[in-house]
DNA sequence: CCCTATATGCGACCATCTGTAGCGTTACAG
DNA sequence: CTGTAACGCTACAGATGGTCGCATATAGGG
């Protein structure tokens, strides 16, 4: 059966999201990559901090280029995303997805032709990733 | 247009949920009700804490029978739900939900066939809240 | 081969959040 | 008037997350 997706990684503080929000944005990146495309200055020391409990957090890994991390995202943005969300359909409504979606139309999140236009572009989505490899 | 749904509630702890649920299961309750369908015993000062914060929170409101505080979700749990969907989204993904589509159907969240039913149902609750009132 | 610049490892601090509860106060039944 | 039930308020400890400082190790330049 499919290969066990890791469980629901834990949260992340506001700092986390944007440190991770450029790793999945540079591919790969160092302390001090990181630290000069922060929105605010940070010392190097809290940069490093933050990659590291991201690591330990299962959101990244890193390899060594010389002396230095370089560390890249564990998992791909929309994968962690589907989990977040996976999460917040299971505390609210028992997994139940339809809920969520009704309550997206509901708060103008969505609307029908939305729904299904994505309909159409997943399933387009999903042939070329099973095309890809499988 | 649309009356400007309140932003984003602050998150809830697993208590904080848990009491939650038991609000939109019961539709109204007190300190006692929840008290006595907890999963675990706890003080009623405990519960009345939560219950609190709750509102402060902007998840509940409450109004006064004879003594009693009675409360009652400040919004449908679907709402709720989808607003913590949107959220999500707005952290990873830019506001972009089909990133995140495309990851749960890669997380086997959803497949094709399932996100197209959703489509359906979601139209249909669409017009009977139409047909209520507008 | 030694020295310095750099990048790392790790621990520390503090503010906030959350679970959990005690205590003083108040209002209504008897 | 008094006891009881519900309330408001404060407290407190444990876990997170943002932010650093400092000791250490190691690649090169001289």
């Amino acid at each position: 059966m499919a290969p066990k997706i890791d469980e629901s990684l834990p949260d992340l503080g506001d700092l986390e999201r944007e440190v991770m929000q450029l790793v999945w944005a540079n591919g790969t990146v160092t302390a001090e990559v990181v630290r000069e495309q922060l929105s605010r200055p940070l010392k190097e020391s809290t940069v490093r901090t933050v990659l590291r409990r991201l690591e330990e957090k299962g959101y990244t890994t890193h390899s060594v280029d010389g002396r230095t991390f370089v560390y890249q995202a564990a998992e791909p943005r929309g994968r962690v995303a589907a989990k977040a969300v996976q999460r917040i359909v299971d505390w609210f409504c028992n997994g139940s997805m339809d809920e969520v979606l009704v309550g997206m139309v509901d708060t103008a999140m969505l609307d029908q032709k939305k729904l299904r236009a994505l309909a159409d572009k997943v399933a387009k989505a999903k042939v070329e990733a099973r095309g890809g490899r499988k």
